[in-house]
DNA sequence: AACTATTTATAAGA
DNA sequence: TTCTTATAAATAGTT
């Protein structure tokens, strides 16, 4: 959001990525609290570095919100478990089975059954969660098109080759070409051909004008 | 930060402090993913609106995220660890489990399958909201796309000028040759130098030809 | 939701 | 790291 515009892809450079994390750390800080003020909304951040240092923001206490999202999407599923307790059968490690059957619930769900017990409010966390899901597999999209331009761009590098081959190539022919003439006839000289070389040439260049770069997008 | 700029404290109004909510969330959730995508960082946002509804974003999971949070000194578990915990009954932290088995659950879902159980209601909304991620994710796609491919035009006009630069000189080159020729014998014709106009320098153009940029964008 | 005038955030460079 | 500065982004108020 400066100088150049950069992808949003993890920075090689390890040095750069830590400036990049030290800069942009601070300013999603100031955002969260900006928003939590201005909102009057709790809000909990939490960062590991890869090195495994924590740093984290909280509006109120980190404590009371990761105990408020922990219970959040709890009370919902209580009917799930109680049913699912009735099916087992309930035993010593009832509390167990209940999270066991909580999660295979939660796994057939997401495979698009039973979903019935799910309130607006969970089905709203869900619809957060898919939409990434849905990034995802788009971010997976635009890598394949990443790769279709970098073939185009290494094209273009190949374009830059055959130009200088190109150029190398002239350089040494009127060489040769003075040489000979040179060996043969050093006095003399003649013309009409020169317009052999002031029209063909020209226009075989403008021939490779031809390659210029058409992109048809959708 | 827009028209006019504004006092860090909560909107009065509540209309306006909802709007602000929306906008300035999703802002936040962008700048935590990013973070995360070009740091390579582990990055967890939870928002409680003060309705008590949840938003949260998890560059990885939220309960990864937590339970690193939670044992701050510990290697990074991997889900599928906390997993077999949970079903074992062996995590010391029953909270934690809750936790997992619902960002479980939320990942199922969020790949959109099983969403037998929701009410139409339900449904519209999340059809609603993932339409409208879907859509920006999008947009955002084929802006990226755009700007690289400009980038690559623009390449190439450079490069059909360089090609245009390189005839030029070409003929330049050839013109004072042939100069230097009458000067010393403006009476006698030779030619074979033709021939590398007319033969050589269209090889090169024809082979840079081959170069022309194909791109089959899926 | 869209639209802009502005304010912010920030990528590069020192 | 911090500062600077040119640019990219975010967004407050408006329609």
């Amino acid at each position: 959001m400066a100088r150049e515009k950069i992808k949003i892809r993890k920075i090689d450079n390890a040095t750069a990525r830590q400036v990049t994390f030290s800069k942009r750390r601070r300013g999603l800080f100031k955002k969260a609290q900006e928003l939590a003020i201005l909102c009057d909304v709790d809000v909990g951040l939490i960062i590991f570095s890869p090195s495994g240092k924590l740093f984290e923001y909280a509006s109120s206490s980190m404590c009371e919100i990761l105990h408020k999202h922990s219970t959040h999407a709890e009370d919902p599923l209580k009917p799930s478990q109680q049913a699912l307790d009735f099916l087992t059968g309930n035993g010593p490690d009832a509390g167990l089975k209940k999270e066991y059957a909580d999660k295979m619930r939660q796994l057939r769900q997401m495979r698009g059954e039973d979903l019935q017990g799910l309130t607006l409010e969970e089905l709203m966390h869900l619809e957060r969660t898919i939409d990434v899901g849905l990034t995802r597999v788009l971010q997976t999209k635009e890598q394949q098109i990443m790769e279709q331009l970098n073939r185009l761009q290494q094209k273009g590098m190949q374009l830059l080759e055959d130009n200088q081959k190109l150029k190398e190539k002239v350089e040494g022919m009127c060489m040769t070409e003075k040489q000979a003439l040179i060996d043969h006839e050093p006095v003399n000289g003649s013309h009409e051909d020169g317009q052999c070389s002031s029209d063909s040439v020209p226009q075989h260049c403008d021939h490779t004008s031809d390659t210029s770069l058409k992109l048809g997008l959708p």
